[in-house]
RNA sequence: GUGGGUAUAGCUCAGUAGGUUAGAGCGCCAGGUUGUGGCCCUGGAGGCCGCCGGUUCAAAUCCGGUUACUCACCCCA
């Protein structure tokens, strides 16, 4: 049906575009507080480029990408993320030559092929920070502070937040052979799909949400405790800055995050309240993401806010803080002779930067009141006949229902200083 | 991909012992006031009862299938 839109994707009507707008200008403010400048990539890249980074064995790459072929029988990828493409364009655009940390931040939708349901869809838009070409702490940090300060900027409350440490390829396979060795003496407590997890990724047992599996893994070790040096130290750099900025977050030995990529600091941010799908914010480090895309060997770290799902949580708790525009006001006028000299007032008082409306289907007066009421118009100015002979116009102030009449000729000034008062 | 729920007017929903022209509230349009909004009153427009098939003298209502929406699983923003 051509009326129809695909699944899981939506559109933005009016009523809610203001809304949207107003959280873009959040995000676009608190980057650039924080030193990151917006950059722009396809939305759609080689679908190699997305095997490669995400991970051949990820449930994004395995059954969730949009993924066809072009006439020149390329294989293309609506992209599912945002960081694969930030990097390819880091490597390609040679930003490595640049001053680093390369600081850089992203807005727009993506695409993951899933069943809808609250809070997920198949476009759904991002706002993401990366930041290439540093190990220290205090980047992994920013990751986790930009976003809150996002979130208190747009008045989000009963966020929390949760940090882990996956370690790295020196420890993570030592950690591996630990924790395989602790899932089986517990298997047969284990759900179905644990069970077949555990050979091909035995992180991901973790953060299963059955209880029975939850209890049956309540004690094994955590990666926490297996860190190499280097990743530890790293960790603890980073909790000790949080709690020196009295971030307040919980440590979360079970978060695992679904892409290949991560190293050492990964963290979530969520709003219990969303249901289902809470996480409204998530990300972590990936040091070899860029030399397997085939650049040299530089670490990133990074997140992801999902702008849907903040939306719904501000919506969720009432949250009315957006500005909500209103029209200046709307000429009325009577048909016949006056209307072209209504279409003139209309011209004139809007290019002296006021917001006009007028009626466009020849009602009758009453009409025309009930429609500029309405639209919630400050004033609502009468041209008919008498008027326009006496060269005044009628003007009604709508939210005290008084009347006062300005002359034709000076209506824009007037009318201009009238808002200029009340702003 | 799997499971549950739902599908009647623009919106929110009534409407099953199967039975004339399928209803309400809100919204929209018009009139009550041939030049003054909100409140009130009156009238009007608007429905393939998701779609296909079956049972029946008769289906919005019962049965089967299908599609869409929705919630959840998997996983993620």
């Amino acid at each position: 049906m051509i009326t129809k839109r695909p699944r899981g994707t939506n559109d933005l009507l009016p009523a809610q575009t203001s809304r949207w707008q107003w959280v873009e200008e959040m995000v676009r403010k608190t980057s650039s507080s924080y030193g990151y400048q917006e950059i722009r990539t396809p939305m759609f890249e080689h679908t190699e480029l997305f095997e490669r980074g995400i991970g051949e064995a990820t449930d994004i790459v395995e059954k969730e990408m949009y993924t066809f072929s072009d006439r020149g029988d390329r294989s293309i990828t609506l992209r599912p993320e945002g960081t694969a493409p930030v990097v390819r364009a880091f490597l390609e655009n040679k930003l490595y030559a640049q001053p680093l940390p390369a600081k850089l931040f992203y807005m727009g939708p993506m695409f993951r092929y899933e069943r809808p349901q609250a809070g997920r869809y198949r476009q759904h838009t991002q706002f993401g920070v990366e930041a290439l070409g540093s190990a220290d702490p205090a980047l992994d940090l920013e990751m986790i502070t930009l976003p809150i300060s996002v979130y208190q900027a747009c008045g989000l409350e009963g966020f929390s937040v949760n940090i882990n440490s996956i370690g790295c390829p020196q420890c993570r396979p030592a950690y591996r052979e630990v924790l395989l060795q602790a899932l089986r003496s517990v298997e047969d407590e284990l759900c179905g799909s644990c069970r077949s997890r555990m050979e091909r990724n035995p992180l991901r047992v973790l953060d299963c949400k059955v209880p029975n599996c939850r209890a049956a893994t309540a004690n094994v070790p955590a990666m926490v405790e297996s860190l190499c040096g280097d990743c530890g130290d790293h960790f603890s750099v980073l909790t000790t800055l949080l709690d020196r900025l009295d971030i307040a977050y919980v440590n979360n030995p079970r978060l695992v995050r679904g892409f290949d990529y991560y190293t050492k600091t990964v963290f979530e941010l969520t709003v219990p309240s969303l249901g289902a799908q809470d996480a409204v914010g998530g990300g972590g480090r990936y040091d070899g993401l860029v030399e397997e895309c085939g650049g040299p060997s530089l670490p990133g770290v990074g997140f992801a806010v999902g702008i849907e799902r903040l939306l719904l949580a501000l919506e969720q708790q009432g949250n009315q803080d957006f500005p909500q525009s209103r029209l200046d006001g709307f000429v009325v006028h009577f048909g016949g002779a006056t209307k072209s000299e209504a279409v003139a007032l209309v011209h004139e008082l809007r290019r002296s930067g006021l917001q006009i409306e007028m009626d466009y289907q020849d009602r009758s007066l009453k009409a025309q009141m009930k429609a500029a009421n309405r639209l919630g118009v400050r004033w609502v100015a009468i041209l008919g006949g008498d008027e326009w002979e006496r060269r005044v116009l009628n003007v009604r102030w709508m939210d005290e229902g008084s009347a006062s009449e300005v002359s034709l000729d000076r209506a824009a000034e007037v009318l201009l200083r009238a808002k200029e008062e009340q702003d």
